[in-house]
DNA sequence: CTATATTACTAACACGTGTTAGTAACGCGC
DNA sequence: GCGCGTTACTAACACGTGTTAGTAATATAG
């Protein structure tokens, strides 16, 4: 009934050689000599019989699993309003796959962090580690360091040794906020995407500050306020703006949102105020969702490489795994800011 | 220098006992006599040295690999415009970790369809599969219901064997098709999700149908055209609906769009043509994205289970996986009208 | 013609766990 | 004191592969 396994001493014998012999010409061993007549025997056998190695014998014997795993420490609702992800695992399992390895994807809550990652590593289910949204709060990193595990985080962590790949979220930040300065706004309003735990958030109202600084403006407390990943934080954090700096004191021509989605919803606040895009207050957002340009009016805001994001953050594990020499440490991919029409710019 | 890896070998030694206890214990294997106070010891030293069980070497002996795969078929350019993925991915996660499992992750292309789920399924790297978005044109699946592999569709793929959990697609479409026409409009157009080839884009057509059918309206082939999962596809067909139906014979007065985010598109359209939502044309969107509230207007929508979409799928291949008796095959999760402002009804 | 190198393999061990069959000790009834 | 069941373990094999050390045959050098 059950169609018995078919072992690479199955292949053997049928290629009338050892199993030493098939191991050694199906993974292609360098710097060992087998006939051409064998090799293309063994070959045909294997076909044939349909032959596809084991995966676990292979890693038990080989200390490879060919895996590499995607750590995700974001809160549920975080994920659930993140577009990014799909596009960022796209051009991960793109390099992934070239390499003839897996993509394996946890999703940590805040109660089992410690256990769970630590976990996978231990029990050398992955050959290598992706982090996602670092936090500065997060223990178990010490341990992946000093273990001296195979690691690269996706976004930075100042102060660490890790190997990282981020988006150059300060020079984003500040180019944009720039944009709008050279349109003539002097008051400029902005929302984070997060919580400034996130360095990716931090880095952002870095540059947001820097612009101002450069070019000689103030920088109003008021004007800032915090979102938190999903369009109600925006929503709320617009809203309560309009009422209390808008109103009461000199109100602010322009918004920066470091994020589309956060955006979105403090453009329905705005709205709500009564207030027109880009005419009383420009809008420029951060990420360029596939929306963004489909929303009305259409998003000024920052391309982010996700895509791209994926690849080399993919491609930098797999050549630490594989034990290369690793020339960037640290690499910051580039930005775009695309010029759509909330921010009252001409179209070019 | 390198600390030698810690193995039940080591444990057993610490206890004091033979590998074999040691194995006992820790699995908690039924049926088997072990003293109160050889457990303890063996707990204990399992404690001490922080033993973690090898994964490869649990697989290969036990069978088990304790990891469930989740194929996704789909092209790069939907997945990258698919904010469900993330909310599925959560319910998903959840359900496997419960059980001491993992996920992993494939993104199949055109070009290697054939070749990759099946390796994972012969080599045996994953314990079950969740295979999202069928097609009925996919060749591979037929081996894998002759195999036996345990599966489980996340989506539904008519006259097949498997098992399977979806929406009720069909249900839904007629719901919100039937909302229209209960707020006056006689000629609704309609555009899909996505290409019919595609079992849920199908359904939600044939819910339209069938819910024009039930208030004696015709069907009319002018009114229906396909998108393609993403915004542009819906600006594009809205545009073309708008320039040809609209124009020139009698004006359709709403819109049932089977995404949301192809509705963003057509809103772009829809706009671009100086008609107003939902004086001129009353919009039905499907899908509830986080963004669907914040639209302007707010978008009227299905909303999606997502969340326990993913639990329900997980669940039921785990339990496949166990061996345990399935008593429900096919199971279809209902959704609800999320009733806002596009499609011109009242606020509750 | 002999010592050495090269070619083309193979035997045997290692990887770390799960599991089956077996055993030694012990108590108990008759 | 003998058979028998129960308790509490363990020895030994199985899982399927990668890899090292070795070997027999052949070629090459001196």
């Amino acid at each position: 009934m059950k169609p018995k396994r078919v072992t690479s001493q199955d292949v053997a014998d049928r290629a009338g050689v050892s199993r030493t012999t098939v191991s050694l010409v199906l993974n292609e061993v360098q710097g060992i000599q087998i006939s051409e007549e064998t090799r293309r025997r063994v070959l045909e056998a294997a076909q044939f019989l349909d032959y596809v190695p084991e995966a676990a014998a292979q890693a038990l014997a080989s200390r490879r699993v060919g895996i590499i795993g995607l750590i995700l420490t974001r809160s549920p609702r975080h994920i659930a309003s993140d577009t990014f992800l799909t596009q960022i695992l796209d051009g991960l399992v793109e390099v992934v796959h070239e390499q003839g390895m897996r993509l394996l994807i946890d999703i940590l809550e805040a109660h089992n962090q410690k256990e769970t990652y630590l976990h996978l590593v231990r029990s050398k289910r992955i050959d290598g580690l992706i982090l996602s949204g670092p936090r500065f709060d997060d223990a178990a990193l010490k341990s992946l360091e000093t273990d001296g595990f195979p690691t690269v985080l996706m976004g930075s962590l100042p102060g660490s040794g890790f190997y990282s790949v981020d988006v150059d979220n300060f020079n984003a930040a500040r180019e944009a906020v720039n944009h709008l300065i050279k349109l003539g706004h002097r008051r400029i309003a902005c929302i984070t995407n997060a919580a400034t735990t996130y360095t990716a958030a931090s880095e952002r109202l870095r540059g947001y500050r820097r612009a101002l600084e450069a070019a000689g403006l103030s920088y109003d407390h008021g004007l800032v306020s915090q979102g938190d990943f999903d369009p109600e934080s925006g929503y709320q954090q617009m809203k309560k703006m309009l009422q209390t700096e808008y109103a009461h004191k000199a109100p602010f021509t322009a918004a920066f949102v470091a994020s589309d989605v956060v955006a979105f919803g403090a453009k329905a606040a705005i709205r709500e105020h009564h207030l027109k895009i880009p005419e009383d207050i420009a809008l420029v957002g951060f990420d360029d969702v596939p929306f963004a340009r489909y929303s009305d009016p259409p998003l000024t805001t920052v391309r982010l490489p996700a895509h791209d994001l994926g690849r080399t953050t993919g491609n930098q594990l797999i050549r630490i795994v594989m034990g290369e020499k690793i020339d960037r440490p640290r690499i910051l991919l580039d930005t775009e800011l695309i010029i759509r029409e909330s921010c009252g710019a001409q179209r070019p």
